[in-house]
DNA sequence: TATTCTTGATTGACGAGTCAATAAACTTCG
DNA sequence: CGAAGTTTATTGACTCGTCAATCAAGAATA
């Protein structure tokens, strides 16, 4: 029971922060959609807390997976070039990833970072990774550019999410790719010039 | 001594949110900033949300004056160019608005805006204003490409600012202008080539 | 039986907003 | 001038609701 309730209530934690906008959500709330009463979320979690760490937990996960993932089909097919980072971004504005509740919770998060210093090192890490990934993916492409490139690129893509959370209608992952690739493309090209 | 009172409340809203790094800000807290009763922030402002929405339009004064202050400057001196662009950098990358405590209370507004329609009307003028600057800026130099690398910008703009309240140590502008006038700068040398 | 699961009820704290009352400043007019 | 009246400034105390966390007790299961 214990691993099926807490992956429900993880998921009703995203789903609750991410459709409010706020973390103002009652762990009741969190309970309900889960289908249990807020008593049995306490029992499994301890705390309000520990629920919402869990949630950006599973968030870091579901994310790197899809990296992980994104990356190893890129270097089967297309080997290396530009490959590597293209995956990344498909990953990062994947639909799975770039859904609305799913940013609104990200965002959340980033704000919880603030002031929960356990928050803050979970996005210390994805941070970290984001920023490996794109230099590895550069370096091949524009050598000793390519920290300065990854930076710009990284802020770009959380520039990207942070202004999806005010659009309305259905979220446009390849509208956003695009846009990162073409920063990436007019970098690579002065790169050559 | 109205005028006085609510200027203090909003420089306190401002503050406290930024420090706390949540919305989780009692009235009290604010009054007792500002050198007041709570009743009195509640007698001159009527709710909680209206001195919200009062920080925000303050922040947005206050950066639209710079960003006006910083293109009549430039254009004085240089005249064009990507002149307008730069001022429209260093004005968001300032000391005043760069400082830690605004980004800070930025973010959070951000998420207020996600629940908060009015909220989201403010930062909607922003982005309108930010967008509707940079095309401007850009229009002579990248012609039809104008509007997608002013999205693009606009977005890194942002990230820049989302990323900057995870550092530690002092903020510092000049290096995320750098970032983003790199950016341009590929952009439009990829343009002429 | 013992262990795990589950919840309704309760507690204790906290906070937004209201209110009644006091004090200060300014206005009116005799 | 100066007394009576009026508006503005200010606060402590209070109300009312909310919510995280706890607990004791009741199912279910092994």
């Amino acid at each position: 029971m214990e691993p099926i309730r807490k992956a429900a209530l993880v998921n009703a934690t995203i789903v609750e922060i991410g459709q409010k906008g706020s973390l103002d959500v009652t762990v009741a709330q969190i309970a309900r959609r889960a289908g249990m009463s807020s008593a049995l979320a306490h029992h499994y979690f301890g705390s309000k807390e520990e629920m919402f760490l869990a949630a950006m937990r599973q968030l870091l996960t579901v994310y790197g997976a899809e990296v992980r993932g994104a990356i190893a089909a890129s270097e089967a097919h297309f080997g290396g070039a530009q490959g590597r980072v293209r995956a990344v971004l498909i990953a990062s504005f994947s639909p799975m990833n770039f859904r609305r509740d799913v940013v609104g919770a990200w965002l959340n998060f980033w704000v919880l970072a603030q002031s929960v210093p356990a928050a803050k090192r979970l996005l210390a890490i994805y941070q970290r990774r984001l920023h490996s990934n794109l230099v590895v993916g550069l370096r091949p492409l524009a050598g000793a550019q390519a920290g300065d490139i990854a930076a710009g690129l990284a802020a770009m893509i959380d520039g990207l999410y942070l202004r999806e959370v005010l659009k309305r209608g259905a979220p446009d992952g390849a509208a956003a790719v695009a846009t990162a690739m073409d920063y990436l493309a007019a970098q690579l090209a002065r790169g050559e010039k």
